[in-house]
DNA sequence: CGCGAGGTTGATTTGTGTCAATGCACGTGG
DNA sequence: CCACGTGCATTGACACAAATCAACCTCGCG
């Protein structure tokens, strides 16, 4: 299966066969994490950066009165801390809440990384996209109800996962509870079994057996106001400077 | 009064009276924004980079019912769009709802900057504490209620307006409306409103006339639960390499 | 002095949370 | 091969936080 990585990296910045090279040296030794093991906590100061390659992870959380917010989904291709020697130390723990496989990039990869130009402009856009997403999410949980917030959340996971590959024209994977949907949307396990059961109802949206399907993609982007412009998936154009 | 920027970056990387000459060539001619107008829209393509030198500015987005979702606050040392060259263009809008000044920043002076280590270093750090903010902001949102969130924000501003030098030891002038406040925490007018006066009730808040007072800090902080590691402001160390 | 934006209030509705019970599927050990 | 346990999904009854609607107040400013 072809790397994640370097399919979602084509998206922010001309890279050349050698670039490919490069961030396929990368991805070799992976790891097998179990589900429900933490890759890095808060408070940490990790030595290697972790890449995933298959599965899901998700940051987040956790409050003095044992709630939990889920803060990001991270699946192939994304850096779990690429940027954590920066800020010292891990302001929030990551999780593989139902097994993934990583890989350990030592920091001095990292480093080295740095050198190449358009490999530093592509980390850049991946950073700025992930902003992004934080951005929309919040707007998400901010302004829409619970039943077009996660249809929204379907949305982008589809469009995301098939950047990297890892969904069909109208379905994915997702290996995930129902409880963990609901602590990323902020809302009670209970009402998020019922929103789920009304999308069903509509006919939007059938997930059965960590299998999700999406009858018609476009009638569910409608019903969430889906505007993907914030995961700036445009392919890079001739004249695109490096910054 | 002494460059925010400079006060701000000051934790991101330890500078040189050299970088620091650098910075303060930046903040030369300011410019004054109107209440209410926009420094840059969705979907522009902007030249300059933004710098806010006074005032507020907000990240916002709008959606097609017409309600409208804060995801930023931007006090005096923060970058409106430092990167936007990377993204091509904005995914969101950035306003001063209560008048600012900015300085305008060439792209040809933002990529000279790039050519010095501790300098670029900061910057990351600014963007990387950017986003640790969107993760809390988050974090709120999900799973605290109104009245501790409320009061989490306050906290934030706070410390982040003491960091450059634009709050006392127990209050900021704040030139928002209560619309504005809502927005930003993804309730109602009229709830805000409440919130307000419970806080204001039980003395561990007073906002009049644009100048916030915070009676007992450590009281509020312990009530909003607010835990300032996400903002990075551990001062630098010796030892700390640039990246 | 009057207007308008922003703030305040009360009445009412609605969405969502909580609690508690039940159902279902799967894996394990007897 | 069946009995049981466990984790997750589902359901119903009820409580509560927050939205909405609509009026009214206040203050600063032209």
């Amino acid at each position: 299966m072809s790397n994640p990585l370097i399919m979602k990296l084509e998206y922010g910045a001309r890279l050349t066969d050698a670039d490919r090279a490069i961030l396929q040296d990368l991805s070799g030794r992976t790891r097998r994490i179990a589900p429900g093991a933490d890759i890095t906590s808060e408070d940490d100061r990790p030595e290697a950066v972790h890449l995933v390659m298959e599965g899901f992870a998700c940051r987040y959380k956790l409050l003095p009165n044992g709630r939990r917010q889920i803060m990001a989904f991270l699946v192939p291709g994304d850096f779990c801390d690429l940027h954590v020697a920066i800020l010292g130390q891990m302001d929030h723990s990551i999780r593989t809440a139902w097994g993934c496989t990583v890989v350990d990039i030592p920091r001095s990869a990292v480093d080295r990384l740095a050198e190449n130009p358009r490999i530093t402009r592509a980390l850049w856009w991946a950073t700025l996209v992930d902003e992004g997403t934080l951005r929309e999410w919040l707007v998400n949980m901010g302004q829409r109800g619970a039943d077009k917030q996660m249809a929204h959340l379907f949305c982008e996971l589809l469009v995301r996962l098939q950047t990297v590959g890892r969904a069909s024209e109208d379905g994915f994977d997702l290996p995930i509870t129902q409880t963990d949907l609901a602590d990323t949307l902020g809302i009670s396990a209970v009402h998020a079994n019922r929103v789920l059961q009304e999308l069903r109802g509509q006919n939007l949206l059938v997930w059965k057996s960590k299998r999700v399907h999406i009858p018609d993609v476009a009638r569910l982007k409608a019903f969430a106001e889906f505007n993907p412009n914030y995961l700036h998936l445009r392919r890079r154009e001739n004249g695109d400077e490096v910054h």
